[in-house]
DNA sequence: ATCTTGACTTGCC
DNA sequence: CGGCAAGCCAAGA
């Protein structure tokens, strides 16, 4: 088994607890996660360890899927289509109604920081 | 060690 | 949110 560093299971460890037709972007779980500017770093984790996890609820910015570029997009959109997410006529996952908002429990459970999950409840 | 890449983001048109 | 330049930072060559 190769060795994760403490970012890299905490990434797995957050976009496991994403509920299914929920959504989160890159950005947020690295923020989540610890790491500001991680984003990247969290597609690299999913593009090489994301098998065990739900990689399919982690999009981009802007709700696109950043897989297309991987040749997974199609699958990824399946799989969300499949758990109820809804794509708008451009391809985009709307974010205001699909994107997570961790509950006061999974917050307690995770030990995720509190200012960053305000700030996702918090933005309309 | 240096250079290039890229499942990203943000700032500026 | 379309397009582009500039940050960002770990992995691979």
């Amino acid at each position: 088994m190769d060795k994760l560093n403490p970012f890299q299971t905490r990434v797995l460890e957050i976009v496991r607890a994403i509920p299914r037709g929920n959504v989160l972007t890159y950005g947020q779980v690295a923020l989540l996660a610890g790491a500001p500017r991680g984003a990247r770093q969290v597609g690299r984790i999913l593009y090489a360890r994301g098998r065990t996890v739900p990689w399919q609820r982690v999009v981009n910015r802007y709700g696109g899927l950043s897989t297309y570029k991987v040749g997974s997009g199609h699958e990824q959109r399946a799989l969300l289509e499949k758990e109820g997410v809804t794509f708008t006529k451009d391809g985009t996952v709307d974010l205001q109604k699909h994107q997570w908002r961790p509950g006061a429990h999974t917050v307690e459970k995770l030990r995720l920081p509190e200012n960053v999950v305000f700030e996702m409840n918090t933005k309309m």
